[in-house]
DNA sequence: CACTTGACCTGTCCGC
DNA sequence: TGCGGACAGGTCAAGT
Protein backbone atom coordinates (compact mmCIF):
# COMPACT_ATOMS: atom_id res chain seq x y z
CA UNK A 1 0.00 0.00 0.00
CA UNK A 2 0.75 3.61 0.28
CA UNK A 3 3.28 3.85 3.19
CA UNK A 4 3.75 6.62 5.52
CA UNK A 5 4.74 9.12 2.79
CA UNK A 6 2.07 8.49 0.33
CA UNK A 7 -0.37 8.14 3.29
CA UNK A 8 0.95 11.68 4.57
CA UNK A 9 0.57 13.37 1.30
CA UNK A 10 -3.08 12.55 1.21
CA UNK A 11 -3.32 13.63 4.42
CA UNK A 12 -1.93 17.27 4.14
CA UNK A 13 -4.28 17.61 1.26
CA UNK A 14 -7.48 16.47 2.79
CA UNK A 15 -6.77 18.61 5.61
CA UNK A 16 -6.24 21.38 3.39
CA UNK A 17 -9.18 20.87 1.32
CA UNK A 18 -11.94 18.96 3.89
CA UNK A 19 -12.91 20.94 7.11
CA UNK A 20 -15.78 23.03 6.84
CA UNK A 21 -17.78 20.87 4.32
CA UNK A 22 -20.05 18.47 5.04
CA UNK A 23 -21.00 15.22 4.01
CA UNK A 24 -24.20 14.85 2.15
CA UNK A 25 -24.66 11.11 1.83
CA UNK A 26 -22.93 8.27 1.07
CA UNK A 27 -22.92 5.24 -1.67
CA UNK A 28 -20.66 1.86 -1.58
CA UNK A 29 -21.22 -1.10 -3.80
CA UNK A 30 -18.52 -3.39 -1.56
CA UNK A 31 -19.67 -3.79 1.37
CA UNK A 32 -16.48 -5.01 3.11
CA UNK A 33 -14.96 -1.73 2.12
CA UNK A 34 -17.69 0.21 4.58
CA UNK A 35 -18.77 -2.68 7.40
CA UNK A 36 -19.86 -0.11 9.60
CA UNK A 37 -22.33 1.85 7.19
CA UNK A 38 -25.42 0.17 9.00
CA UNK A 39 -24.85 1.57 12.25
CA UNK A 40 -22.98 4.97 11.41
CA UNK A 41 -25.74 6.09 8.65
CA UNK A 42 -26.77 9.21 11.01
CA UNK A 43 -23.32 9.55 12.37
CA UNK A 44 -21.75 10.43 8.69
CA UNK A 45 -24.60 11.76 6.55
CA UNK A 46 -25.22 15.67 7.14
CA UNK A 47 -22.23 15.89 9.72
CA UNK A 48 -19.39 18.35 9.14
CA UNK A 49 -15.95 17.40 8.51
CA UNK A 50 -13.82 19.15 11.67
CA UNK A 51 -10.47 17.48 11.28
CA UNK A 52 -7.91 14.78 9.19
CA UNK A 53 -5.44 13.17 10.78
CA UNK A 54 -3.22 10.70 10.32
CA UNK A 55 -1.51 7.76 12.67
CA UNK A 56 0.92 5.02 11.19
CA UNK A 57 -0.15 4.20 7.96
CA UNK A 58 -4.25 4.90 8.88
CA UNK A 59 -5.89 7.93 8.26
CA UNK A 60 -8.75 9.63 10.65
CA UNK A 61 -11.37 12.26 9.01
CA UNK A 62 -13.05 13.67 12.15
CA UNK A 63 -16.79 14.28 11.84
CA UNK A 64 -18.95 16.85 14.27
CA UNK A 65 -21.33 13.60 15.73
CA UNK A 66 -17.62 12.56 17.95
CA UNK A 67 -17.06 9.80 15.39
CA UNK A 68 -13.80 9.70 12.85
CA UNK A 69 -13.83 7.58 9.36
CA UNK A 70 -10.88 5.46 10.06
CA UNK A 71 -9.28 4.28 7.08
CA UNK A 72 -6.93 2.41 5.91
CA UNK A 73 -5.95 2.05 2.37
CA UNK A 74 -3.66 -1.17 2.31
CA UNK A 75 -2.53 -2.37 -0.97
CA UNK A 76 -4.31 -0.76 -3.66
CA UNK A 77 -6.80 2.17 -1.70
CA UNK A 78 -6.98 5.63 -2.91
CA UNK A 79 -8.74 9.11 -1.98
CA UNK A 80 -9.40 11.57 -4.37
CA UNK A 81 -11.09 14.21 -4.05
CA UNK A 82 -12.81 16.02 -6.85
CA UNK A 83 -13.98 19.65 -6.79
CA UNK A 84 -17.41 20.81 -8.49
CA UNK A 85 -14.75 22.79 -11.20
CA UNK A 86 -13.23 20.37 -12.38
CA UNK A 87 -15.11 18.55 -15.93
CA UNK A 88 -13.43 15.71 -16.78
CA UNK A 89 -12.36 13.51 -13.95
CA UNK A 90 -11.25 10.10 -14.22
CA UNK A 91 -13.31 9.32 -10.77
CA UNK A 92 -15.38 7.19 -10.18
CA UNK A 93 -14.53 4.31 -12.13
CA UNK A 94 -14.71 0.46 -11.89
CA UNK A 95 -12.30 0.24 -8.82
CA UNK A 96 -14.21 2.74 -6.61
CA UNK A 97 -16.07 1.30 -3.77
CA UNK A 98 -17.64 4.21 -1.91
CA UNK A 99 -18.53 7.92 -3.04
CA UNK A 100 -18.60 10.68 -0.46
CA UNK A 101 -20.73 13.45 -1.98
CA UNK A 102 -19.84 16.42 -0.22
CA UNK A 103 -21.39 20.26 0.40
CA UNK A 104 -20.87 22.62 -2.58
CA UNK A 105 -20.67 19.91 -5.20
CA UNK A 106 -17.39 18.26 -4.16
CA UNK A 107 -16.70 14.29 -4.29
CA UNK A 108 -14.42 12.25 -2.54
CA UNK A 109 -13.80 8.73 -3.62
CA UNK A 110 -12.15 5.78 -2.25
CA UNK A 111 -11.36 3.19 -4.98
CA UNK A 112 -9.48 0.24 -3.94
CA UNK A 113 -8.82 -2.42 -7.22
CA UNK A 114 -7.88 -5.35 -4.27
CA UNK A 115 -10.58 -4.33 -1.71
CA UNK A 116 -8.37 -5.03 1.13
CA UNK A 117 -8.33 -1.39 2.28
CA UNK A 118 -12.01 -0.38 4.18
CA UNK A 119 -13.51 2.91 6.04
CA UNK A 120 -14.43 2.23 9.26
CA UNK A 121 -16.16 4.08 11.92
CA UNK A 122 -14.27 5.21 15.31
CA UNK A 123 -16.35 7.09 17.96
CA UNK A 124 -13.36 9.84 19.55
CA UNK A 125 -12.98 8.80 22.43
CA UNK A 126 -11.59 5.80 21.11
CA UNK A 127 -8.94 7.66 18.85
CA UNK A 128 -7.90 9.59 21.50
CA UNK A 129 -7.91 6.56 23.77
CA UNK A 130 -3.46 6.00 24.57
CA UNK A 131 -4.41 1.68 24.79
CA UNK A 132 -6.36 1.82 21.04
CA UNK A 133 -3.19 2.08 19.16
CA UNK A 134 -0.48 1.06 21.95
CA UNK A 135 0.61 -2.22 19.84
CA UNK A 136 1.83 0.57 16.92
CA UNK A 137 5.98 1.95 17.43
CA UNK A 138 6.61 5.79 17.40
CA UNK A 139 5.92 7.98 14.66
CA UNK A 140 9.60 7.91 12.49
CA UNK A 141 9.40 11.88 12.00
CA UNK A 142 8.24 12.98 15.55
CA UNK A 143 10.27 13.35 18.19
CA UNK A 144 8.85 10.60 20.09
CA UNK A 145 11.14 8.82 17.78
CA UNK A 146 14.60 8.45 19.16
CA UNK A 147 17.88 6.28 18.77
CA UNK A 148 17.04 5.09 22.44
CA UNK A 149 13.86 4.38 22.17
CA UNK A 150 14.46 2.06 19.15
CA UNK A 151 17.70 0.22 20.38
CA UNK A 152 15.01 -0.66 22.97
CA UNK A 153 12.35 -1.62 21.26
CA UNK A 154 14.57 -3.95 18.68
CA UNK A 155 16.08 -4.99 21.86
CA UNK A 156 12.91 -7.08 22.44
CA UNK A 157 12.91 -9.07 19.61
CA UNK A 158 16.39 -10.24 19.14
CA UNK A 159 15.27 -13.06 17.06
CA UNK A 160 13.59 -11.06 14.01
CA UNK A 161 15.57 -10.36 11.11
CA UNK A 162 15.39 -6.63 10.71
CA UNK A 163 13.67 -6.43 7.22
CA UNK A 164 10.48 -8.27 9.36
CA UNK A 165 10.78 -6.24 12.24
CA UNK A 166 10.52 -3.01 10.82
CA UNK A 167 7.39 -4.27 8.65
CA UNK A 168 6.15 -5.31 11.47
CA UNK A 169 5.55 -1.79 13.12
CA UNK A 170 6.37 -2.46 16.36
CA UNK A 171 9.67 0.00 16.78
CA UNK A 172 9.00 2.35 14.06
CA UNK A 173 5.68 2.68 12.18
CA UNK A 174 5.13 3.84 8.37
CA UNK A 175 7.70 1.70 6.88
CA UNK A 176 6.38 -0.70 4.11
CA UNK A 177 7.94 -2.63 2.04
CA UNK A 178 9.62 -0.14 -0.48
CA UNK A 179 11.00 2.19 2.37
CA UNK A 180 12.39 -1.32 4.43
CA UNK A 181 14.48 -2.17 1.47
CA UNK A 182 15.86 1.41 0.87
CA UNK A 183 16.21 2.33 4.24
CA UNK A 184 18.29 -0.71 4.96
CA UNK A 185 20.40 -0.04 1.48
CA UNK A 186 21.18 3.02 3.13
CA UNK A 187 22.29 2.31 6.04
CA UNK A 188 24.12 -0.40 4.55
CA UNK A 189 22.69 -3.53 6.25
CA UNK A 190 21.54 -6.49 4.99
CA UNK A 191 17.57 -7.04 5.27
CA UNK A 192 17.95 -10.74 6.68
CA UNK A 193 20.55 -9.86 9.67
CA UNK A 194 18.88 -11.24 13.05
CA UNK A 195 18.33 -7.78 15.38
CA UNK A 196 20.59 -9.52 17.74
CA UNK A 197 24.06 -9.00 15.62
CA UNK A 198 23.15 -5.04 15.18
CA UNK A 199 26.04 -3.01 16.42
CA UNK A 200 24.99 0.41 18.33
CA UNK A 201 27.08 2.07 15.11
CA UNK A 202 24.71 0.57 12.55
CA UNK A 203 21.03 1.04 14.56
CA UNK A 204 22.34 5.01 14.34
CA UNK A 205 22.59 4.60 10.84
CA UNK A 206 19.62 2.73 10.33
CA UNK A 207 17.40 5.38 12.66
CA UNK A 208 19.18 8.19 10.38
CA UNK A 209 18.18 6.29 7.13
CA UNK A 210 14.65 5.72 8.04
CA UNK A 211 14.01 9.22 8.85
CA UNK A 212 16.08 10.41 5.75
CA UNK A 213 14.35 8.50 2.87
CA UNK A 214 11.38 8.82 4.37
CA UNK A 215 11.71 12.68 4.12
CA UNK A 216 12.92 12.52 0.58
CA UNK A 217 9.73 10.28 -0.59
CA UNK A 218 7.53 13.08 1.14
CA UNK A 219 9.38 16.02 -1.22
CA UNK A 220 8.83 13.50 -4.17
CA UNK A 221 5.08 13.18 -3.26
CA UNK A 222 5.68 9.56 -2.46
CA UNK A 223 5.73 6.45 -4.98
CA UNK A 224 3.64 5.20 -7.59
CA UNK A 225 4.79 1.55 -8.30
CA UNK A 226 0.74 1.36 -9.97
CA UNK A 227 -2.01 1.95 -8.38
CA UNK A 228 -0.85 5.30 -5.83
CA UNK A 229 -2.08 8.52 -6.81
CA UNK A 230 -2.67 11.16 -4.24
CA UNK A 231 -5.69 12.73 -3.34
CA UNK A 232 -5.62 15.33 -6.48
CA UNK A 233 -5.27 12.09 -8.83
CA UNK A 234 -1.41 12.76 -9.21
CA UNK A 235 1.65 9.77 -9.54
CA UNK A 236 4.19 9.83 -6.88
CA UNK A 237 8.24 10.09 -8.16
CA UNK A 238 10.47 8.42 -5.60
CA UNK A 239 10.91 5.18 -7.34
CA UNK A 240 12.52 7.42 -10.29
CA UNK A 241 15.50 7.54 -8.12
CA UNK A 242 15.12 4.58 -5.71
CA UNK A 243 18.29 2.72 -4.65
CA UNK A 244 17.23 -0.65 -4.79
CA UNK A 245 13.39 -0.88 -4.86
CA UNK A 246 12.30 -2.49 -8.25
CA UNK A 247 15.58 -2.38 -9.18
CA UNK A 248 16.81 -6.21 -9.63
CA UNK A 249 19.65 -6.39 -12.18
CA UNK A 250 20.26 -3.06 -12.64
CA UNK A 251 23.62 -1.21 -11.11
CA UNK A 252 24.27 0.08 -7.51
CA UNK A 253 23.85 4.02 -7.76
CA UNK A 254 26.62 3.62 -5.55
CA UNK A 255 29.25 1.12 -6.66
CA UNK A 256 27.71 -0.80 -9.67
CA UNK A 257 26.97 -4.08 -8.70
CA UNK A 258 23.76 -5.38 -10.21
CA UNK A 259 21.21 -5.16 -7.37
CA UNK A 260 19.86 -8.25 -6.00
CA UNK A 261 16.31 -9.63 -5.22
CA UNK A 262 15.71 -12.53 -2.59
CA UNK A 263 12.63 -13.36 -0.66
CA UNK A 264 13.01 -11.82 3.45
CA UNK A 265 9.71 -12.15 5.70
CA UNK A 266 8.13 -13.32 2.78
CA UNK A 267 8.58 -10.03 0.81
CA UNK A 268 10.44 -9.37 -2.38
CA UNK A 269 13.31 -7.99 -0.91
CA UNK A 270 15.82 -5.46 -2.90
CA UNK A 271 19.26 -5.11 -2.08
CA UNK A 272 23.20 -4.58 -3.09
CA UNK A 273 25.28 -7.40 -2.09
CA UNK A 274 28.19 -5.51 -2.01
CA UNK A 275 27.23 -2.00 -0.61
CA UNK A 276 24.68 -3.89 2.61
CA UNK A 277 26.65 -6.23 4.97
C1' DC B 1 5.77 -17.06 23.53
C1' DA B 2 8.04 -15.79 19.11
C1' DC B 3 7.97 -16.15 14.65
C1' DT B 4 6.07 -17.72 10.01
C1' DT B 5 2.33 -18.68 6.87
C1' DG B 6 -2.24 -18.18 4.81
C1' DA B 7 -6.08 -15.35 3.84
C1' DC B 8 -8.30 -11.34 2.16
C1' DC B 9 -8.96 -9.72 -3.60
C1' DT B 10 -7.97 -8.33 -8.52
C1' DG B 11 -4.86 -7.51 -12.18
C1' DT B 12 -0.64 -8.16 -14.67
C1' DC B 13 3.23 -10.42 -16.31
C1' DC B 14 6.00 -14.34 -17.70
C1' DG B 15 6.87 -18.93 -19.42
C1' DC B 16 5.10 -22.74 -21.96
C1' DT C 1 -3.39 -16.38 -28.42
C1' DG C 2 -4.47 -18.95 -24.20
C1' DC C 3 -3.63 -20.71 -19.70
C1' DG C 4 -1.53 -21.46 -15.18
C1' DG C 5 1.18 -19.73 -11.67
C1' DA C 6 3.76 -16.23 -9.30
C1' DC C 7 3.66 -11.85 -7.65
C1' DA C 8 2.08 -7.01 -6.11
C1' DG C 9 2.59 -1.01 -1.73
C1' DG C 10 -0.55 -4.35 4.30
C1' DT C 11 -2.11 -6.54 8.21
C1' DC C 12 -4.43 -9.99 10.87
C1' DA C 13 -5.64 -14.68 12.47
C1' DA C 14 -4.17 -19.12 12.58
C1' DG C 15 -0.53 -22.37 12.59
C1' DT C 16 4.18 -24.33 14.12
Amino acid sequence: MPELPEVETIVRTLAQELPGKKIESVSFDWEKSYPDHRQSKALVEGQSILEVRRRAKMIFIVLSSGVALHIHLKMTGQLVLKDPMQETFPFPNKTTRIIFELSDGWSLFFNDVRKFGWVRILPLAELTESSTFAHLGPEPLSRQFTTKGFTQALKKHPKTNIKALLLSQKAVVGLGNIYTDEALFLAGILPDRPVSGLQPEEIKKLFRAIRRVLRTSLDMGGSTRRDYRNARGELGHYLDQAFVYGRTGEPCRRCQTPIRKIRVAARGTHFCPHCQK
